[in-house]
Parts: C-alpha cells; sequence; structure tokens
DNA sequence: CCAATTTAGTTCGTGTTAGAACCAATGTCA
DNA sequence: TGACATTGGTTCTAACACGAACTAAATTGG
C-alpha cells in the first residue's frame, strides 16, 4: 500500500470545479428554455449540414439510445428534422431547420458571453495553465479506461 | 466584444477530465451493483451515526426530492435506515443499517484502491498543482453563482 | 397565544442516462 | 452467393435530475 490518499482532495476539487461551472451553465441554458443536452446539440449542430446520429454521438457524448429520445424531443419543437442518408439506408443525417438555425443564432451568442463573464479581468495566462494541468490530469483517467 | 474566445478550451478541457474520470469511476462502481449516487450516499453515511435527509442532500449535492428516491431504493435492499428525529418532527436521521455497514466497509476501501491505481507512479508533486489549479478555476464560476 | 412564514420531506411531471435487447441494412468471406 | 458478423438506430427498463406543488411541523411577530 502506498501512502496517504493524496489523490482524494484532488479528485474532490475535480468535482467541485465541474459541478460549480455545471450549475452555472445549466442555469443560464434552463433560462433560455433549453436543457443542456439540447443546447449541447443545438451547439453541435450549428454552422454544419447536419451529420449522422453516431457522429452526433461521438462528439456531444450523448449515447446512442440516449440521443433517440432527445433529438425526438428537439424534432416535436420542430427545431431539427432527420433526412435519409443518401448512401447508407441504415442512417440518416440530423440537421437544424430554419427555425433550429434562428434558436442557434440567437442562444449560442447569448450562452457564450453568459460564460466569458465569469473569465472578465481573469489574466489570459491563467488559461494555459489550466489548460495544461487538466490534460494531463485526464490522460490519468484515460490511459486506465482501455 | 474582448478578444478571442480563449476560455473556451479552458472549459472543454474541464469537461472532457471530468466525463473522463466520471465514467472511470462509474465503471467501478456499477461493476460493485451500486449506482454513483447510491455509492455517493453510501460513502457519506460511512463512519458517521447518521444525518438528516437535507444535511445529506448538501453533502452529497442530491437535490431533495431525488434523494428520496435513492433513499428509498437504499432502504428497500436494507442498507439504510430512517429513524424519527429526536426534537424535530419534521426530520429524520439517515444511517447506513448493519448491513449497510458491512457494504460500506466492503465497496468503500475497493473503490479507493481503484482510484488510487490510476496515480500509481504519479509524482506527488502534481497534486499541489491540480488542486491549486481546480481551485481558482472553481471561484470563477463561484463568484457568479451568487 | 395565534396567524403568517419558514423549513423538512414527499410527490409529481418532464427530461436525461446507461445498458441491453432488438431490427434492419450493410459488409465479409468462404 | 449465402451464412455470418457488424453497424446504425430504436425501444425498453430502471434509475437519476430538477423544479414546482404539496403536507406537516416548527418558528416568528404582533
Amino acid at each position: 500500500m502506498s501512502q496517504t490518499a493524496e489523490f482524494l482532495p484532488t479528485i474532490q476539487a475535480l468535482v467541485q470545479c465541474y459541478q460549480t461551472f455545471e450549475a452555472y451553465s445549466a442555469a443560464h441554458i434552463r433560462g433560455m428554455g433549453l436543457t443542456p443536452p439540447q443546447f449541447d446539440i443545438i451547439a453541435t449542430l450549428g454552422n454544419t449540414s447536419g451529420m449522422t446520429a453516431t457522429e452526433l454521438g461521438d462528439r456531444t457524448l450523448i449515447t446512442k439510445g440516449t440521443l433517440t429520445g432527445v433529438v425526438d424531443r428537439l424534432a416535436a419543437r420542430g427545431w431539427v428534422e432527420r433526412v435519409a442518408h443518401e448512401s447508407d439506408g441504415r442512417s440518416q443525417i440530423i440537421r437544424l431547420t430554419q427555425s433550429g438555425e434562428a434558436l442557434f443564432a440567437r442562444v449560442f451568442p447569448a450562452h457564450l458571453a453568459y460564460m466569458e463573464a465569469c473569465f472578465a479581468g481573469v489574466p489570459a495566462a491563467g488559461h494555459a495553465r489550466w489548460q495544461s494541468a487538466l490534460r494531463t490530469l485526464q490522460q490519468i483517467f484515460k490511459k486506465e479506461t482501455v
């Protein structure tokens, strides 16, 4: 057994940092009438010509079973649509509708501005340090998740 | 408008780091027959004489509406019990049963060891750096969440 | 001491989540 | 070409998440 569990405070700090961020971000997203996964999908589809459900799931880290339901609800509101893939009969392309594009243009910049407000007055030097720390820490969990 | 959105890669790194950790951690917890929230509660109640539902919710960051259901399921399996608060008729104390104590003694050290395996060979110096970076980053979101 | 407010938990509605089973279309290979 | 495995999505189940409405038990103020 190695010495005392020095890694525990690190994990706690990670969890608390993420949850604080998530609470802050989600409050704004819900205030705009969307859920976080819905916003995630709208943001991912924005400025693209659509993509398959598989690719959308890969980018948003939403599993395919969940994705069906989330896309269903977005489609019911008229923001996204499913069109047949031209060469693969199994696939379909999910893309924003006109209305979805308008939603994207409205909520995406707004949320960006909302998040940016946090960082007002924060020296840009911090970002290099945060990104470096987070990426090395991520590798620690990733290398085990084979 | 300020300059380019330098904070975006920082947020992406945070989200990806957390999700990689969560996937790694949850896989082990589910393998032990628990869900992450269930493990969270068992771990929080371990080595205590119980606490009110409000306090348990505060510590685990589970909202009270959700907590009722999670505790229900743990109680149905005989791991926790609700006992009346001695002075406040509204409150109740949630605590581990004998069986719950045994579960805690089995799964908590196991999960700690599982997590620690990630950090094998990682210089201890990294922890101070990670914790410092994560705490300053958390403050950025926290100060806005008034 | 009593009406008004607050607090502790539960219930309810909508939505998200993971994983497994499932179906249909595609690809592989002998 | 025809059995077989793979891939893309949907469906299903059990559990979680959040917020709002609700009940009952304190607490507070006049």
